[in-house]
DNA sequence: CACCTCAATGCAATCGATTACAGTCGAGTT
DNA sequence: AACTCGACTGTAATCGATTGCATTGAGGTG
C-alpha cells in the first residue's frame, strides 16, 4: 500500500535523488548508463510519479477543471467529451465537476478546483447574472473560458456559438414550411443562451411578419417536463401557432410529445424545432428538426484559449477573445420541408 | 495571480504558521483573541488553503476518482450524479474520468487516478476480461469498488443489481402478455451485465418454455445504432419473434425504431424490453418497459464500501463485499399489459 | 605540466500545510 | 515559596519531486 518514492529508487539504483529526478523527466544530461540502472530501478520498483507531490513544487497540475450546469443533460456530456478529447491531445486531464444549475454549488466547484490547482478552468455558467461573483473571481486568479454560455458583465474568453444567426435559419426555415405564427418556449432569460436565442428569434419572426402573441412566450427550465407543460398550458390558453421555437432539444422533445398526447399531428398541424442536436433528437417520433453545435470546435477554441492564457502571464494579458461559431440547421420530420406545399398560401 | 500563504497570513496576523493551521483546520487549542487575528488576517489577504500541498502532507485528498465505459450513456451519467451526490454529503469529491470504453484508456485513467492520490476509487469495467490486469492492480493500491459491471476473477467489492432476477421479472410479464417466442439483443458477452442478463432471460425463458431461436440471440454493443441493425438483420432472416429482450435501454430504443421503421406495431405484434430505465425510456414511442435500477441506492453503498475500506487499513482488510441490490421493472407501452388478451391463446 | 572547459552528478533548498516536540507563562497546590 | 499542571504558542521536521549551485573528474589546450 505504501507508494514507492524516487529516494526509494535513487536507493536502488546507487545515485542521488536529483539523478533520478533527471532520468525521469527527460530533464538535464545524464550518462547513457546511468539512465539506464535509474530505469531499471524504477521499473523493478513499479515507482510512479507523486503527481501530488510535482504539483506541489511545479504548480503546475496538468489538469482542467470544467463545471457545467447539469452532467445529466446530453447537450453539455457530449461537449463535455469532446473538451476531454481536446484535451488529451495536450497531455492534460479533465477535471469534472457538476454544478446542478445552481450558483452556489457552482461557487463552491469554481473554489475548490481553484484550491486544487488547476492550470486553467471551462465553465458554462449555471446562471447569467447570479454566477457572476464566483466566475469573475476565479477569471481573476487563474485562466478561465466560458462556453456556451457566459455570465453578463464577466470579461474573460468565451466560446459558443451565433444563436442569432443560428435562429435566423431556424425561422427562414419554419417560413418556407409555412409558419405564419409561432410560440417560444425557453428557460428563464437567467441564460444567456435563451436570451441570445429568443433574440434571435423574435427580430426575424417580425422580419418575416410571423405573428408572435406575447403570452406566447413561455419561459421555464430546460427539462423536457417543462416542454410537455408549456405545450399544455398554450392548448389550455386558445391553441397552437403553426410553429413551436425551443430553446433547446429536452423541451422540443417535450413539446413534441405533449403535441402529440393532445392529438395534433408534427409537423403537419404543428412544426417543432429544437436546439443542440442532442443524440435523442433523431430518435425522436418524428425525429426533430435541430440546430446542430459544432462541439468538437468549440471545444478546440476553448482550450486552445486556454493554454494560450496561461503562457501570457498576469500583466501582459490581452484583451479576452469572444469566438463566436457559426451552427448549422439539421431539418428532419418535425418541420415541414421547402418542398411540401404551405398550407395556406 | 500569486497565492496567498499560511505564511502571509500569519505574518499579518503576528503568529506563527503553526498558529494559523490550528486555527483554520480547527485542531488543538488557539486562545479566543489570537483564533480571531488570525481569521481577520485570512479573510483580509483572502486566503484558501492549497489542497496540494496539504494532500501531500496528509497523503489524503478527500477525492473519490469514478471512472466509467462512456459519459455519453444516460446511465452511467446519471449514476455519476447519484454518487457525486452521495459523497458530497461526506465532503469528498468527485474526479470523474471516461475511459471510452477502452481498456487501455481505463487504465491509463486508473493509474493518473492512483497518482493523484485519490482516497479510493469507484469504476464500471469497461470489458469483462480485459480490465482486469489494471483494476487488480489498482486494487491492490488503495481503496476499489466496482460499479453494476465487474471484471471476471477479481477480488473487490462490487455493488450492482440482481441481474437475473430482475430478467425473471422482465420474462414473467412477457409470458403474461403471451411472448410465446424471444429474441435476445445484447452487447458481446465482455460486459458482466450482459452475461448475467443473457443467463437469467435464457433460464427463465426455458422455465417458461419460451422459444429462443439460436441465431436470435444477437450481440453488439450497448447503442441505439446496433439495436436498430439487429432488428433489421432479425426481420431480413425470418422475422420477428413475440418479443425482443434487450440488454439496455439504448438498444432497446434503437430496436423500437427499427420495429416501426419496418412496420410492426409494438407491442401489439413485438413487445419490447429494455433495462436501466434512463429518461429517455419514457419519452419513446411507445414508451419502453424496462428495469429501473435503483441508483441512488448503488451509489450509496458504493460510497459507504470506499469509506470503510479507507478506514479498514491494509492487514485487516476482511473478506470483499457483492452487494446486489433488487431492481424493479418498469412497466410502459412497449410490452402488453397483463390485462390485456393475448392474441393467440 | 598547469590550467581550463564542460558534462555528469550530488547537495540542499524549495513548494505550502501540518504536527511532534519543546518552551513559556499564569494559576493552583502543598 | 517552590512546584506542578495545563493551556498556548513557536520551532523545525516532514510529505515527495524538482532544480540552482557546487563539486568532480575526464579530456583538451598552450
Amino acid at each position: 500500500m505504501q507508494r514507492v518514492t524516487i529516494a526509494q529508487v535513487a536507493e536502488r539504483a546507487g545515485v542521488s535523488t536529483a539523478t533520478v529526478s533527471r532520468v525521469l523527466s527527460r530533464r538535464g544530461q545524464v550518462s547513457a548508463a546511468v539512465e539506464r540502472k535509474v530505469r531499471r530501478a524504477a521499473d523493478d520498483l513499479g515507482y510512479q510519479v507523486n503527481v501530488i507531490a510535482r504539483a506541489l513544487r511545479n504548480s503546475r497540475t496538468d489538469t482542467v477543471g470544467m463545471v457545467v450546469p447539469s452532467i445529466t443533460n446530453p447537450f453539455f456530456t457530449s461537449l463535455v467529451e469532446s473538451v476531454e478529447h481536446a484535451l488529451g491531445k495536450e497531455g492534460k486531464e479533465l477535471f469534472l465537476c457538476d454544478a446542478r444549475s445552481d450558483p452556489r454549488i457552482e461557487a463552491r466547484r469554481l473554489a475548490s478546483l481553484a484550491a486544487r490547482n488547476v492550470d486553467g478552468i471551462i465553465v458554462s455558467p449555471s446562471h447569467g447574472v447570479d454566477s457572476r461573483p464566483a466566475v469573475q473571481q476565479t477569471a481573476d486568479r487563474l485562466p478561465l473560458v466560458q462556453l456556451d454560455r457566459f455570465v453578463d458583465g464577466t470579461t474573460t474568453d468565451w466560446v459558443g456559438v451565433d444563436d442569432v444567426a443560428a435562429m435566423r435559419q431556424v425561422m427562414d426555415h419554419l417560413h418556407d414550411g409555412g409558419a405564419r405564427s409561432a410560440a417560444f418556449i425557453g428557460s428563464l432569460m437567467t441564460h444567456s443562451s435563451t436570451e441570445q436565442r429568443f433574440a434571435g428569434f423574435r427580430r426575424r419572426a417580425e422580419e418575416l411578419n410571423i405573428e408572435v402573441k406575447p403570452d406566447q412566450v413561455l419561459l421555464g427550465d430546460y427539462s423536457v417536463e417543462w416542454g410537455e407543460a408549456a405545450v399544455a398550458r398554450l392548448i389550455a390558453e386558445g391553441g397552437l401557432p403553426d410553429a413551436l421555437v425551443c430553446a433547446d432539444d429536452l423541451i422540443a422533445l417535450g413539446a413534441t410529445r405533449a403535441c402529440r398526447a393532445h392529438g395534433f399531428v408534427v409537423p403537419q398541424q404543428v412544426q417543432v424545432t429544437g436546439y443542440d442536436d442532442i443524440e435523442f433528437s433523431r430518435l425522436a417520433e418524428p425525429a426533430l428538426t435541430t440546430v446542430h453545435q459544432p462541439r468538437d470546435r468549440i471545444a478546440a477554441e476553448a482550450v486552445r484559449l486556454l493554454a494560450a492564457a496561461s503562457l501570457a502571464k498576469d500583466a501582459e494579458r490581452g484583451p479576452h477573445a469572444r469566438i463566436s461559431l457559426v451552427p448549422t440547421l439539421v431539418v428532419r420530420d418535425s418541420t415541414r420541408a421547402t418542398q411540401t406545399p404551405p398550407d395556406r398560401i
